[in-house]
DNA sequence: CCGGCTACCTGCCGGC
DNA sequence: TGCCGGCAGGTAGCCG
């Protein structure tokens, strides 16, 4: 379930990795993963031949610019993977669904069971063509940002990214004030906030000693500065460790190495144990049909 | 406009 | 031992 944290140490090993090399060839073994495009061919076609020029991401998206002003946009979705190999004999993993043959040599693979993660070629929008820009992002970001958004109009209902320029106390403040919701919906709301998911929501809120169910409109400005840092410092920890590999799911980054903040991990998958901070047990209730885990008495 | 529900998928695990 | 239901959850789309 790559969530902010694992999507940026993908990036990040990307940038290092990718960034340079011209994609010489692509293979579409899944047309599903490609769905936004008519055909498989269709996708080939616009990636065939370009060089990487950048590797960014915008909440859970990684976005890689071309050399022709369109992005290449990839979504792990619950599953998926971005893995790097020596070349074609390297033995292929079961649900390897896209493979770009790289050069310089070697290959990137898509990997993803689930096929809930998916990947497309997006050209920049015509000239004089309008963008429309979330509010949430044109509330907050700034003109970076918004230039990202309107380079790919796919991406432009996203909300402020936790790491985008601009991102305020004052702004978030405004964003929580104009929404009656539970603070998770906030949260995991990715037209609001990009990034955050179900792990690091719980975690968050954990963190800030409030529950996931209290109105969003009921914090006072101390609980929402509280609520803004916690987002930042527990994403920026999660990311020093490489991200979240559950037991029962195969987060890994394109060099095959899980993270390891699993460890870190306050509340999330730990029903019934007991709360770092008070000692008593950890509860899980179902909250918009996904398990959120919370201490009853540390969050309020 | 907004909130809430469901479909999309496969692997894994517990129960029978 | 094998089958089956339930669960995992990110996003898009639909509905009230």
């Amino acid at each position: 379930m790559p969530e902010l944290p694992e999507v940026e140490t993908v990036r990040a090993a990307l940038a290092r990795d990718l960034v340079g090399k011209k994609i010489k060839a692509a293979s579409v073994t899944n047309g599903r993963v490609v769905r936004r495009h008519k055909s498989a061919k269709e996708f080939r076609a616009l990636v065939e031949g370009r060089s990487v020029r950048s590797a960014e991401r915008l909440g859970k998206y990684l976005v890689f610019a071309h050399d022709n002003q369109a992005n290449l946009v990839v979504h792990l979705g619950m599953s998926g993977r971005l893995l790097r190999a020596k070349g074609p004999k390297d033995p292929k993993p079961k649900h390897t669904h896209v493979v770009f043959t790289l050069s310089p040599g070697g290959e990137l693979r898509f990997v993803d069971p689930r096929t809930f993660g998916e990947m497309f070629v997006s050209s920049p929008p015509a000239p004089g063509e309008t963008v429309e820009v979330s509010k949430f992002a044109r509330l907050s970001v700034g003109g970076d940002g918004l230039a990202r958004r309107a380079r790919v109009p796919e991406l432009a209902h996203l909300g402020l990214d936790p790491f985008e320029d601009q991102y305020g106390w004052d702004r978030f403040a405004a964003v929580l004030r104009s929404r009656t919701t539970a603070l998770k919906a906030v949260l995991t709301d990715q037209d609001i906030l990009c990034g955050i998911g179900n792990i690091y929501s719980d975690e968050i809120l954990f963190a800030a000693g409030l529950r996931y169910d209290r109105p969003s409109e009921s914090l006072s400005t101390i609980e929402i500065r509280r609520l803004h840092r916690s987002i930042t410092e527990v994403l920026t920890e999660a990311i020093k460790h490489g991200g979240s590999t559950l037991e029962d799911e195969q987060f890994v980054d394109p060099e095959g190495k899980p993270g390891t903040y699993q460890q870190f991990h306050q509340v999330y998958g730990r029903e019934g144990q007991a709360c770092p901070q008070c000692r008593g047990p950890i509860e899980r209730v179902t909250f918009h049909g996904r398990s959120t885990f919370f201490c009853p008495r540390c969050q309020s």
